[in-house]
DNA sequence: ATCTTTTATGAATACGTATTCATAAGCATG
DNA sequence: CATGCTTATGAATACGTATTCATAAAAGAT
């Protein structure tokens, strides 16, 4: 059986709150005491019982992450981000992905509680905001915005549209499509306005298709393609979508970038072992998990915000195919 | 605050342990207080709190998941398959990623013992065998064997190998190339193994490279297939480098499969969108990681294996690269 | 009608830790 | 030397739940 704090006060012949001291260097302990209650500890191999400490302490250094589909590599890196961070401060992840189910997310909301998580992060695209609200515990949403009170950490959408369209502007590109993600995503519509706005102002403008960004629809696009001869750029919101794109279009025997311009979204491995290269829009997955559990992190510890939505910057990889 | 057991009791007027019994549908509760009780704990929303039950219970129900790296896919999948099981059975995942840093997994062992985790799966590469036997809660591996008393749940390697070269095998190919993944790896051998032994029985031969399945060494691949002019098949341990190996290829202007043919392991989607998509090994990785906590399930409730090590079978996705 | 078994309930205790309170010794101040 | 402060420690209690034990009422058996 593993020791317990009691054990340990046995052997050190000291109470139970005297080692208890020692653990959490709070209160006065003499200093041959606290040496003795030490080598005990590391004798016996002790180690304090978090679920009991959670209970008497009411905070389980856990927090909850809820994303979609951790098995598609965006999530994947956004949750390595967060535990890295995470870890830095001592928290334990417990996480859940919601398959897009909302009965899934609502029944894993329990469970977080029933564990007196202190935090939760929220990466899943649909969710009942008044049931976080009643958590009463804080909560932030990363990659999209759930609730004007709830802080956010998201991707600077709107300048990834605005550098894809000035890139392809530049190249002179007039007849451009856009394969872009469902629209019930607050991202998709970002992107969508800071690309269109900034061909508005050149005097162009594009025409738009709804995608599955993670599982392409291949013979939609084929047939878009197909019935487009004219397109000389399209612009995809992932780089899955681009991928495919490129694929086809070499198929076809165009030249690219030359007959026609492809430009990506979230500068995946693929993208730049892709050939031709795929030109991308990086965004800092990774980072944006780092950050957002530092924004959690101090919402934890009641530190103020200063930036209550933050925006991680995003940026233009020119390769080979724009 | 949220409402606790003893509120529930005062409410109902009925003591702590009657309301317990409610709550776990365990000895003797007339009906009538029954339906009073559980109509007062709707009324309050009382959820009962999981650290608490987990100390009286000594059962936490949470597995913890060691993996190697979050972000990549195979781990991002595995962990899927693994929540969906678990989820199932009422478990929840604390997993952490240890970046193949013993470190951290040391750490992160404390860590799970200090929450009473019940079981733990382990698909990191490294590991501490002996801290793991003392850990005293069952263990499992995943995707290798770290130690013949450790129950594990591995892909059928040696098959993998064997389909390549079958299939290479019934092609003609004569001269052939595996880029393997690294010699530490069980399932490098396995693989490699099964491969060689069936070109053995046909009187062939292949020339071996160890490289990193993930991030596919591009300068040193391009070296290779500079230096190899006769080469007509080539094996990779992965669809990441089989799919920079096919656009290499197919930038040399060699038409695939014909000049040469291409096998990939993985059958990540990337292997059917590429064009021509590509000939792969197929290893159900979700199904891994369901099995797994199902082997893991039957370990923590006593129940008798019928496989100490089960193995999951692969198949051969034809495609258009061999 | 008496004895045994089943049903129903609450008080007390345990799980492992942290904290409050009480006590006592050591020490300095005037 | 009396007073007050600091240091050092342990006993008791709390956190929220489950379980054992004791008790009592109800039901069944003889």
């Amino acid at each position: 059986m593993k020791p317990t704090i009691r054990d340990v006060a046995k052997k050190a012949n000291v109470s139970v709150s005297t080692v208890s001291r020692v653990i959490n260097k709070k209160g006065y302990v003499h200093e041959h005491t606290k040496e003795l209650v030490e080598k005990i500890i590391e004798e016996m191999g002790f180690i304090p019982n978090q679920l009991a400490r959670s209970l008497t302490n009411r905070s389980s250094k856990i927090v909850g992450v809820i994303v979609p589909h951790i098995g598609h590599a965006f999530y994947g890196e956004l949750l390595e981000g967060i535990e890295v961070q995470a870890s830095i401060y001592g928290y334990k992840i417990m996480f859940c992905h919601t398959q897009d189910d909302p009965k899934r997310e609502l029944e894993y909301l329990q469970f977080f509680e029933q564990y007196n998580i202190e935090g939760l992060i929220i990466a899943s695209n649909f969710s009942n905001t008044e049931k976080l609200l009643e958590l009463n515990i804080p909560v932030i949403t990363v990659d999209h915005i759930l609730d004007e009170t709830i802080p956010s950490i998201t991707s600077n959408n709107i300048k990834g549209g605005q550098l894809a369209a000035k890139k392809l502007i530049d190249r002179g590109c007039k007849n451009i499509l856009v394969f872009r993600g469902p629209s019930f995503l607050l991202t998709t519509h970002e992107r969508t306005t800071g690309f269109i706005t900034e061909l508005d102002a050149h005097g162009l403008h594009a025409e738009i298709y709804d995608m599955d960004l993670i599982n392409p629809d291949i013979f939609m696009i084929g047939e878009i393609i197909q019935s487009k001869p004219n397109v000389d750029a399209i612009f995809c919101f992932s780089d899955t979508l681009a991928f495919v794109v490129v694929n086809m279009l070499k198929e076809k025997g165009l030249h690219i970038p030359n007959d026609i311009a492809v430009i990506g979204y979230d500068n995946t491995p693929h993208a730049r072992w892709m050939s031709p290269s795929i030109t991308t829009i990086h965004q800092s997955i990774n980072f944006m998990g780092k950050q957002s559990f530092n924004l959690l992190n101090k919402l934890i510890h009641g530190i103020e915000l200063d930036t209550f939505h933050d925006i991680i910057d995003v940026y233009l990889v020119e390769r080979d195919t724009a």
